[in-house]
DNA sequence: GATGATTTGTACGTATGTATA
DNA sequence: ATATACATACGTACAAATCAT
């Protein structure tokens, strides 16, 4: 019954892990010591030392040999770079989408946008969110390059905790519909410059909502 | 008295299989049992296992829960698509260091630049080879921006063993230099789009180039 | 399809390195 | 500065899963 791909003590451990500190049941800085983290989760130090060793990998915990793991304590400066990172990669797939999307894409990419719409009017927040995830997702698949996808995919994770609030500001949910609008239009027509500056905007405006709506982090 | 960074036996044998597959040592489709590797570098299944762990974040090997590791064979379409991903990154590095590298940035980028034209002219291609690496590397860096200079870095070495035999091809060094002075010439002039589309070309001539170089894989 | 051999996943004990008194 | 306490790194043994016969 355990979901797909999560067929080890370690794998499903590193899930739990990750969900508890997305959520801020574990706070940043906090030291997951192996002991500790094996009597709570109640399993041996082994899949927990290889849990570590995976969220290690996602940026989710910070570890030195020897020393042990916190979780991440990101700084603004940090922060600031990985928005700018995800704005520049998701901008990259937006060009790439615009040249090589097949016809079925754009058509089902449009699709979405126009359900997305009805969303944004009613200010269904849930439904919003979920389907501007698989509106990202299908520019990502659109850029027809796993590469790239797995990286974008990745990076949209590790902002996940960061992004949470952003689409409860006011009038949040019009200008983002707004700004998908630009880049749908762009990547239709082909317009593979167009695309990448349509989707640089929308992405740094998310971040600037985030600064925005976050005064300062540690 | 080793090198810095590599303090555990985890950590050493990491850089040791890594080096064992970029060399061909250990053929793409080799089965990477713990067993076996603990016996031929002389330690136990432990450190081994977390050294595999490590090893599949990079992309080198292949593993599958109870299926064990085995050297990643690399397909046709793969390779493309990370040479793909590599020059869209690259390319964006070279659009941000155009907006922001500093005057000084700018200025060491010129005289790496300068310095190379000799090495181009003498086809002293040791010496071209690492000053190609640091001029790419000084545009990551000139990106200002961690995250993107980590994962052109870490595409970069995945790419590694499949770039050595490039620049002996018969004018591929002064063919790289001209492009090279396409890309500093825009970063120069601050025009972010020549800088994009320069640095996009070059990377992926140099995809052609390896191309041409070999034949097929696997 | 069942069974045995092999390999990975997990548990636990020991040793080494780091930090604190 | 030395010693003590503690957490991590490593080694070994057992359990579970895979695959070959």
């Amino acid at each position: 019954m355990n979901e797909a791909g999560l067929q080890t003590r370690a794998e499903r451990l590193a899930a739990e892990i990750a969900e508890d500190i997305l959520s801020q049941r574990l706070p940043p800085g906090t030291r997951l010591d192996e002991q500790g983290l094996a009597l709570r989760y109640g399993v041996s130090r082994t899949p927990v030392r290889e849990a570590l060793r995976q969220l290690r990998t996602s940026g989710l915990i910070d570890m030195e040999p020897h020393k042990g793991a916190t979780v991440a304590r990101v700084t603004a400066e940090k922060l600031e770079e990985m928005f700018g990172a995800m704005a520049e990669i998701e901008a990259t797939c937006a060009r790439l989408a615009a040249i090589g999307m097949t016809p079925i894409e754009r058509r089902r990419l449009q699709a979405l946008h126009d359900r997305m719409s009805v969303m944004a009017q009613q200010a269904d927040h849930a439904a919003y969110i979920d389907a501007n995830t698989a509106f990202h997702a299908a520019i990502y698949g659109g850029a027809h390059n796993e590469i790239i996808q797995d990286i974008a995919t990745g990076l949209r994770r590790r902002l996940l905790p960061f992004r949470q609030a952003q689409f409860q500001m006011p009038g949040r949910l019009a200008q983002s519909y707004a700004e998908h609008d630009a880049v749908l239009t762009a990547i239709l027509r082909a317009d593979a410059s167009a695309a990448h500056t349509a989707m640089l905007h929308h992405v740094s405006l998310v971040e600037n909502a985030f600064e925005a709506f976050s005064s300062t982090i540690s």
